[in-house]
DNA sequence: ATGAAAGCGCTAACAG
DNA sequence: CTGTTAGCGCTTTCAT
């Protein structure tokens, strides 16, 4: 900045003054400057600038998912950037992989790059540890899952009602054996799912003793593993609730290996890519990571922009999808 | 850092070295220092520290893809997320939605950040405009895609030798009429693979008069119409080679219409999500983005470690995926 | 082993 | 309209 003060033959608070578009500069004097700035490749930098700017940001949003490898993250992370970038806004990405350590170790590098806001899917069992910052007046939303040990604003899929839904349709078109398939029971996210599961075979009336549960599935692997386990048992079940996208894929994967894909109805939780081009199409309750995305940056920006109002909960719909799967009727032998 | 001294009642630059771990600091005090910057929930400011630091590293880098909603992108995106996870450095990703504008600005902003490196899935027509930030020491490494106007190291699948043996596959199994569907004429690896495709047909004699070639396609929805027109046609073809993974699935979903996705032969250059997984399955030429990526932010890493060798271009090689679609026979009658 | 002073590139506050 | 001075939070250099 000196030099291109230098080379403009002007004081560098005029050249600031260019740079930043502000008023109360001649046309002649801002011409003569951006000349400089060209002619030595100047580039303003933006933390040194936030240093001492009157608001402090850093015009950085921190974004902490599964994985950025991940059809549902990539989707809200693609919202919230879309939202940030018309604010000037850049978007840190780190993924988690279900590591607690790793939350908040991305959580502390990403405070420590002064980050305006932070934007998580969280894994640990508590986020108390945010409480000093969220003080501070970061502010932070959860997306997906619901934050434990803190208050503060979240978005999230209505998970009971979707696996209410879910289990709803299945119960509807006769099936009384429905196997759940879940995924690891400490989080919340999945207990919703569960919950919403034996609260309409209770609301049906369906005894729930008999009713196949198999928890703490993380990958397709392991609930293809679950899958075939469940059918090497007698008393096979007719259906199958699956909670999560890598879940379905494994059952899935499952059911065709045993020639089952065609008289097993399932329904999964979560969209599956290609979902519609499987043969029979996956029913589905589809999320809407879109929206979660951007009503999460929304949040964000709306508390950046001074609303102190108290921490909001924002629940987005989820959609059944028929496609097949999930219209597939009780084997007539059961 | 300077309530932490005072609190800790020692001089702020022990702080300093407390906090960055270096050696001729007492235990006791150390202590004392930790103490105090616990209590105040102290976070270094990484940006204002980057301001003076020795070697002026921001341990940031830049990501830029087309989007990070698609999974080539996403796994190429984690890869470097891991790599740049070992040495401390934070991702910023930016979505380009093929907009050559974009481009230029996303990379403007990333300066003006003061990343350490850039790594790139270009859009524009020339990357000269980065000259002079190359000359200044950022080191670039493009993936995916070559660069053009301007020398810089270059990871790439192997597009030509890829669509080459896409189309050998197809030959051998006897298919003469094979309609290419590509991406827009002017992204060089489209171009790659269009070479790739026709050398393979001169190579075997077959004369290229008659093939049915439709360019321009960038999402599903254009790639499905175009089927569509192409199958209104008499001579239909027996078989299609698609040069991306959005078009193959707007392939795969106008065969399925016209009810021809069971005698219609059928590649797809780069793979499809649970692509196993469909009837027939499809068979593709599988890129490796998760190798992409590592390359990529090796590279990076050891032109920041001072390798001034001569810029490189890596080629990671594709992989044919048999899966059904691709060995379907031409129809007798053709 | 510790601290004081200077300065990184910029913007804020206040002159001229 | 333009320039000067101070200082953001930290690291460097040099002294103690």
């Amino acid at each position: 900045m000196r030099h291109v003060a230098a080379l403009a033959g002007v004081g560098i608070k005029t050249v600031s003054r260019v740079i930043n578009g502000e008023p109360n500069v001649s046309a002649a004097t801002t011409a003569k400057v951006l000349a400089a700035a060209r002619t030595l490749d100047y580039e303003p930098d933006l933390q040194a600038g936030n240093l001492r700017r009157a608001d402090g940001r850093s015009r950085t949003l921190g974004l902490l998912v599964s994985s950025v490898d991940n059809p549902f993250a990539g989707s809200m992370h693609r919202a919230i950037e879309d939202a940030a970038l018309e604010r000037g806004v850049a978007v840190f990405a780190s993924s988690l992989d279900d590591d607690p350590d790793r939350e908040q170790q991305a959580v502390s590098t990403f405070l420590r790059r002064r980050v305006d806001g932070l934007i998580l899917t969280t894994v640990s069992e508590s986020q108390a540890y945010l409480a000093p910052e969220l003080r501070r007046g970061t502010p932070v939303v959860f997306v997906d899952r619901e934050p434990a040990g803190i208050t503060s604003d979240s978005v999230v899929s209505d998970n009971a009602a979707g696996a209410s839904a879910a289990t709803r349709h299945l119960l509807e078109r006769g099936h009384r054996r429905i196997a759940y398939l879940g995924d690891r029971p400490n989080i919340r996210t999945a207990q919703e799912r569960r919950r919403g599961f034996f609260d309409e075979l209770g609301a049906a009336g369906v005894p729930t003793r008999g009713i196949p549960v198999i928890e703490g599935l993380h990958d397709a692997e392991s609930a293809r593993h679950a899958t075939l386990d469940l059918f090497r048992g007698d008393e096979l079940p007719t259906a199958v609730f699956s909670s999560q996208n890598l879940v379905t894929i494994g059952v899935i994967r499952a059911l065709r290996e045993l020639g089952r894909h065609r008289d097993t109805a399932l329904v999964g939780f979560d969209d599956v890519p290609l979902g519609d081009l499987l043969d029979p199409g996956i029913t589905v309750i589809a999320q809407a990571p879109q929206d979660i995305g951007r009503i999460a940056a929304e949040r964000i920006f709306a508390r950046l922009d001074g609303d102190t109002s108290p921490a909001t909960r924002t629940v987005v719909p989820t959609r059944l999808i028929e496609r097949g799967s999930g219209e597939i009727t009780p084997r007539p032998e059961g």
